[in-house]
DNA sequence: AGCAAATCGTTAGCACGCTTATGGTATCGT
DNA sequence: ACGATACCATAAGCGTGCTAACGATTTGCT
């Protein structure tokens, strides 16, 4: 039994809100924040997508997804077209001005994953990551039963 | 360079969100949630203590903590008192049929984290715990530039 | 003594997770 | 063909994180 300050869970919680404001410090320059950003990038990758499969790809619900999108259209950095063979779903693609948004929130993006990691082997990054997917795998058991 | 979905920044996210539905999940019977929970128990173990200082412990902030408080008032499972030398604190108590609420929510928590962590070898939880403070650390020093 | 600065709790308002529910569209079985 | 079922997007509302700003009180400086 471990103190809560010093436990592995409590660590999760903590190190998320940091990510979260490191990103956002660097990005609300842009309007900008992280899970937008997570969007518009996977968006731009992958433009034509539906609005279930990028909420499916970030691992978050549809109404969530919803808002969040609703934010980026509203800024014109997204559009959503409704799809010709099946009018329930709503394709996204990136409006021409959001391409240069996009690159950069990417970069961001890329610089906050190596200050993260700087200093720090990989295999121990890889090794931390196999140790949290076992975590997630025991808590998504306990959910089955 | 890594793909999102496999990514140790990405995992961290998900597994918070993991945690909160695991503990509500179970705790919902009681009305209790993640967050009230870890409250509860704080001001169990230490009674007396004042919002600052609970905030402090959990690392939040004083106006997440003081709605989190709120809530629990409402429930009639905490008082606060205006301290006699100083006027602005509130100190923390729980009220007498709060404990065995407390020590139902403490058990939860076992409870989660052994589930948690069935399996896994201790320096395995270890280990991750030491790479996920190093990458904590390194955000911390980027912000402080 | 008295004014400036710091500290505590609180309010207000934003962001982003969630669940529940609903309307429109497609699909599937009979 | 058509009625039940499933699926997509969306609305509404809660929980919990944040920052900014504000009263009340205390502390600290001169």
């Amino acid at each position: 039994m471990q103190e809560v300050r010093t436990d592995l869970l409590a660590s999760v919680f903590t190190l998320v809100r940091t990510i979260r404001k490191r990103f956002d410090a660097q990005a609300s320059a842009l309007d900008m924040t992280y899970a937008r950003a997570q969007a518009l990038t996977h968006i731009s990758a992958n433009e034509g997508l539906t609005q279930t499969e990028l909420a499916g790809l970030l691992d978050i619900r549809t109404p969530t997804m919803n808002r969040t999108l609703d934010h980026l259209e509203a800024a014109h950095l997204i559009e959503r077209k409704t799809s010709r063979e099946d009018k329930r779903v709503r394709r996204l693609f990136l409006t021409p001005e959001a391409h240069s948004q996009a690159d950069r929130v990417v970069r961001f993006t890329h610089v906050l994953r190596s200050e993260a990691y700087r200093g720090i082997p990989p295999e121990d990054v890889e090794h931390a990551l196999a140790t949290l997917r076992r975590i997630e795998a025991n808590l998504d058991a306990m959910g089955n039963q």
